[in-house]
DNA sequence: CTGATATTTCGATAGAAATGGAAATGAGGA
DNA sequence: TCCTCATTTCCATTTCTATCGAAATATCAG
């Protein structure tokens, strides 16, 4: 994780659809979810929700499978964590007086 | 942590200077950074640099002390926390199969 | 091939955000 | 009080982003 690649995934979460569309393929797990089908939940149109996807794909966050006819997306835990990671680097000095790095955090790895 | 928060903490950190600016109070700790002092290390000028301060404490990620003529900005790691563990919220089905409580991100909690 | 379904691309419009110099504000020292 | 230092506000300009209907593309079933 580099600062343009952080600063590329916080901006694709920073918006109230992208991040609810995140949040619910963070929580869809591994079964992911097809486009439409979060188009349904989220209650907004689906050129609106392609235009979302595709920041989201661009950033790293989310993967994507054809799967017959839909498109199936996930998040990307990997990346997810990669970001949390960044953020918190060398928190308070880095001298390990504050967050053990078996602490470091992590969904799913 | 609720989704407004969120996408506002988001927005503040989705920006070169802006990241750049909370990592080093995140690496600065306790101690904190008088703003001039931040502008010196990031090479951006003091308008531009308040400006970016001002947006890191709206989204309530940063929080100001005066101390003599200066003032003071500490990372708030609590906001921090929250807004990682937002973004983590009932990973994979929140079944517990995926992360144990435990293991919840914090820095400095 | 034809029709149906799922998703993306296009395009125009409207709104939000970054920038940095100059001036204003605020706090402390002599 | 007067001066200096630290920081913020103001302002105009430029650039980036969200929106969604309509049309295009892609996959599959019959």
């Amino acid at each position: 994780m580099n600062a343009q690649a952080a600063v590329t995934a916080l901006a694709a979460l920073a918006q109230e659809h992208r991040l609810a569309l995140f949040r619910l393929l963070v929580q869809a797990g591994d079964e992911g979810m097809a486009a439409g089908r979060t188009a349904e939940r989220l209650g907004i149109p689906n050129s609106s929700l392609s235009f979302h996807l595709a920041q989201l794909n661009r950033a790293g966050l989310i993967r994507q499978e054809r799967q017959h006819r839909s498109i199936i997306y996930r998040a990307d835990y990997e990346a997810m964590n990669g970001l949390v990671g960044y953020l918190m680097e060398n928190c308070c000095g880095g001298d390990g007086s504050c967050v053990p790095a078996s602490a470091t955090p992590a969904c799913c790895g």
